[in-house]
RNA sequence: GGUCCGGUAGUUCAGUUGGUUAGAAUGCCAGCCUGUCACGCUGGAGGUCAGGGGUUCGAGCCCCCUUCGGAUCGCCA
């Protein structure tokens, strides 16, 4: 049964006591990661989350009462054992244990609470279905190395918080509870009982916040700001999430990417112990969509895109001049030695890779020490070949791989492909952090379904100072004052400099297609606000999970947040969401209407 | 919304061409054991083969539907 404390006071952590604690009382609580029972011997590995240490009970020296007690300990009881700390024996040392040189010999023992058998063992190298730990998740974050990581996060935030704070960032929270903004993500929404038939909407950012609180005058914000946005999710994407979210007055791009470049080389020294050279390199858009078909691109490796369309606007294939004609281009990447590296069977299954990125296809052409092997070589004339070889830079031995299509498959489809050969041929040096900025954004990209332009970034994003002309005459060309952090291939944090001015503000949402009404019946306290002083601003956020997630070295966001859903927005261990009360659907003014 | 993968003791898995009473390891329970640390030895309990339907003399296995979980495309200003 159950004991109470009555006066017992931990003196350490499990793993806490060393040299200095050798032949004096210690008192330690947490739970029994193991038991062995040598009959009138047992040894107890009793765990907390700094480690284990182990507790012995002998027969031969303790208290009888004490003794039973000990023969009924069980995994995950959570008892409190008071003894005395001793040096073991050379021989009896376990190297594998932190505290393998010490053990408790233990004089008094309490069961503060048994436990059932768990369904999952307590330990880092556990194989189990996630939808097993994530129902007992309160037992899978016992794990050492969910510990670690919980613990991990932690640390960041705080490195955060210290950061920019040390740096002048005043810490103000936004609220949860606030307004569905009609551009975006779709919105999670939350009814109003006192204005029946209306909804709060929980924020997909602080965004508008946050530029009124640099309106307000606190010239430099920071939060740590949890965000939901109702989106299916991925390995790295979750409903609910947090972000870094910080804003500066009275700045431009460089400002702001200084500051963050401090943060970003702060953390990795903190945590990780890497150095990150400063400044971080510069890459625009255009420049990571034509090399990397990305604009979060991995440079850890080559396999550079390479464009020829000029090559082949005669060829003989009409697959290539097919999407010349429709503006497209063809472009291609070089796989170094990957003619042997590469079977039969392999680029088939590439082939069929790309079509899940909507191209129609994968040509090839393999440079053999006999000759050059392509099912396209019969479309092309010698000239053409070489040409191409000679733009690719290609050598015997060497693997072309062709996409032709419109640009955004052809970028989707090799941008991918070129991640996917470098996993294949382990070309990714892991050890290794490649950190860049992807700057100067298109401002505005067409909707295809809608009709109409859309913020590429949000619709508060300035434009590029030079390209200002260019917004209601060519809309699709002007860039903006936008920059993505990428580290390892992910998008680590984006912002930009927002629009301070209303006029300028106007524009941007006649440009999207808003009139005057609608944009002011959406961000009219927005639209209000610009007039009365606002300063230039702009700022960043991070994506904290995602940065956790590289940091911690793991591809699951679920591992890195203690309480996830999973993929169709639930939660296994509370099983939300859930049907309500009659009576709380009635207080709210809300009938179900389920679609069949 | 689409495509693909998976669900068999508490857990991880095996299960032959569709054929008797569905196995192993581990965990769990009981007994023995004074130096274990993946303790050891002996014995025992433990199964809605995800659910439903179909084919068949016979289904864990074949077919259909449903459900749950994962990856991914669309989506994610």
């Amino acid at each position: 049964m159950a004991e109470l404390l009555q006066g017992w006071k931990r003196t350490h952590y499990c793993a806490e006591p060393a040299q200095e604690s050798v032949g004096k009382e210690v008192l330690l609580m947490g739970w029994v990661d193991s038991w062995r029972n040598l009959g009138s011997l047992i040894f107890i590995g009793l765990r907390d989350r700094t480690g284990v240490m182990q507790v012995v009970f002998d027969e031969s020296t303790i208290d009888k009462k004490v003794f039973e007690l000990a023969e009924t300990l069980r995994s995950e009881y959570v008892i409190a054992v008071k003894g005395k700390l001793l040096e073991r024996t050379p021989n009896m040392v376990n190297e594998n244990m932190k505290t393998g040189k010490y053990e408790l010999v233990a004089t008094e023992l309490k069961v503060l609470n048994e436990s059932q058998t768990p369904p999952i063992y307590i330990t880092d190298d556990l194989n189990v279905q996630e939808q097993i730990r994530l129902k007992y998740r309160y037992l899978d974050l016992r794990r050492p190395c969910m510990q670690n990581i919980l613990m991990l996060r932690s640390k960041i935030a705080q490195i955060a918080r210290n950061y920019f704070t040390n740096n002048g960032f005043v810490e103000i929270e936004t609220p949860m509870l606030t307004k569905s903004t009609p551009e975006g993500a779709r919105d999670y929404l939350v009814p109003s009982r006192v204005h029946q038939g209306t909804f709060y909407a929980l924020p997909q950012s602080p965004q508008q916040f946050k530029q009124l609180l640099m309106l307000a005058g606190y010239d430099r914000y920071i939060q740590i700001a949890r965000c939901f946005r109702d989106e299916d999710l991925r390995a790295d994407r979750q409903p609910e999430f947090t972000q870094i979210d910080l804003e500066m007055s009275f700045v431009e791009e460089e400002d702001v990417m200084r500051v963050n470049e401090g943060f970003i080389a702060k953390l990795l020294k903190d945590t990780l112990d890497y150095d990150v050279q400063l400044p971080l390199r510069r890459i625009t858009w255009q420049d990571a969509m034509d090399r990397y078909g990305s604009d979060k691109p991995d440079t850890r490796f080559g396999l550079e895109l390479v464009n020829i369309s000029d090559l082949v606007a005669d060829c003989g294939f009409k697959v290539f001049t097919g999407a010349l004609e429709m503006g497209g281009s063809v472009r291609l990447i070089k796989v170094d030695g990957g003619a042997s590296k590469l079977t039969r069977k392999e680029i088939d299954a590439l082939g069929e890779f790309v079509k899940t990125y909507k191209a129609k296809g994968l040509a090839w052409m393999k440079l053999n020490p006999d000759g050059i092997q392509s099912p396209i070589a019969k479309f092309l004339t010698e000239e053409q070949m070489n040409a191409i070889i000679a733009r690719a830079e290609a050598k015997e031995g060497d693997i072309l791989f062709f996409v032709a299509d419109k640009n955004d498959v052809v970028y989707a489809s090799l941008g991918a492909l070129r991640l996917e050969i470098a996993k294949k041929l382990d070309l990714i040096d892991k050890s290794k952090f490649d950190l860049l900025w992807v700057v100067d954004f298109p401002l505005l990209e067409w909707n295809e379904d809608e009709n109409r332009y859309q913020a590429m970034h949000h619709p508060f994003t300035s434009p590029k100072d030079e390209d200002l002309d260019m917004l209601e005459t060519e809309p699709g060309k002007v860039r903006a004052k936008a920059y993505d952090m990428v580290m390892n291939g992910n998008e680590i944090g984006g912002g930009s400099i927002r629009i301070h001015s209303s006029e300028l503000q106007e524009r941007m949402f006649k440009a999207l297609g808003f009139t005057k009404e609608s944009a002011w019946a959406r961000f009219g306290y927005l639209l209000e606000a610009f007039k009365y002083g606002t300063p230039p601003h702009g700022g960043l956020a991070y994506g904290l999970d995602r940065l956790v997630m590289l940091i911690a070295g793991t591809n699951n966001i679920r591992d890195v947040i203690a309480f996830p859903k999973v993929q169709n927005a639930s939660c296994l261990m509370t099983e939300a969401p859930s049907e309500v009360d009659e009576k709380q659907l009635k207080e709210l003014g809300i009938k179900i209407d389920i679609q069949e």
